[in-house]
DNA sequence: TATGTGATGTTATGTCATTACGACATTGCG
DNA sequence: CGCAATGTCGTAATGACATAACATCACATA
């Protein structure tokens, strides 16, 4: 179907810890924190982290947050869309909402291209209060 | 006219040297550069810098370039709008093209409503190469 | 005067990320 | 086989970004 999904299998060993830590959790992660989850599994250094986070984000399985400098499994099964990808992230509960949206997508690259801008990458963040949050 | 300007006048004397130094660079500048650029106004510790940059942020003077660490003196005269804007990065340049948009903004705002979300801030960052890099 | 508020200065610390180096396993090729 | 190329892994050290904690000072005002 698709060779840029990844299997669990095509993972490496650190990668696969990486990622199961990730998608055990509720919410982002910082690599740190990851670091100290998986050091019972032999992790001893930040690098060890990040050169699995580099691969994953990169398979398009765990997404960085760049304004919280956090990671987070992606919830899209087989995710590989690198351009397209906002967040809605709650400052309360810290839970993030994973959105894709035809029309901001349309008029971010009609944006770009009228400015002749070759563009690679986006990132979109909404800060705010979740539903469930805004209730309690 | 709008109570939400504020001019040189109103800044302390931190607040201005912080804002000068954006003021004159090209492009965005991380605290610990803005910091190395006014050591010779008696700054010494990245607090100095980090406070006056909170405020020149709040008072909507400057943006925070999250997927950069860094830095950037708003050019929309007067702007004070916390939510509403994008930026396109070069990565060859490091230019900052910041822009707002109607239909952007619009359709943010609808996204969130949908899920019931209390927008609070939205950080959209484009990276890529600007026209001018293309060119050269 | 007394008190509150906001800006400032300084030291230390916390948090996030990368550089540099070496070892090892696998693959492919002459 | 011998050997380079490639990719992963481990470790130590360092660099880059940001804040906590505490003290001081200027100024407004009751």
């Amino acid at each position: 179907m698709n060779e840029n999904v990844h299997a669990s299998a095509d993972l490496t060993k650190n990668q696969s810890l990486v990622m199961g830590a990730l998608t055990k959790s509720d919410g982002p992660l910082s690599a740190y924190t990851i670091l100290d989850q998986l050091r019972d599994h032999g992790f001893r250094a930040p690098l060890q982290v990040y050169r699995a986070l580099e691969k994953l984000v990169e398979f398009g399985m765990v997404h960085r947050l760049e304004s919280l400098n956090a990671f987070v499994a992606c919830r899209h099964p087989g995710c590989d869309n690198q351009v397209t990808i906002a967040f809605m992230i709650c400052e309360k509960c810290g839970q993030v909402h994973e959105i894709t949206d035809g029309h901001l997508t349309g008029r971010l690259k009609h944006l770009a291209a009228q400015a002749g801008f070759a563009l690679k990458k986006t990132t979109i963040e909404l800060r705010g209060i979740c539903r469930k949050c805004q209730a309690a």
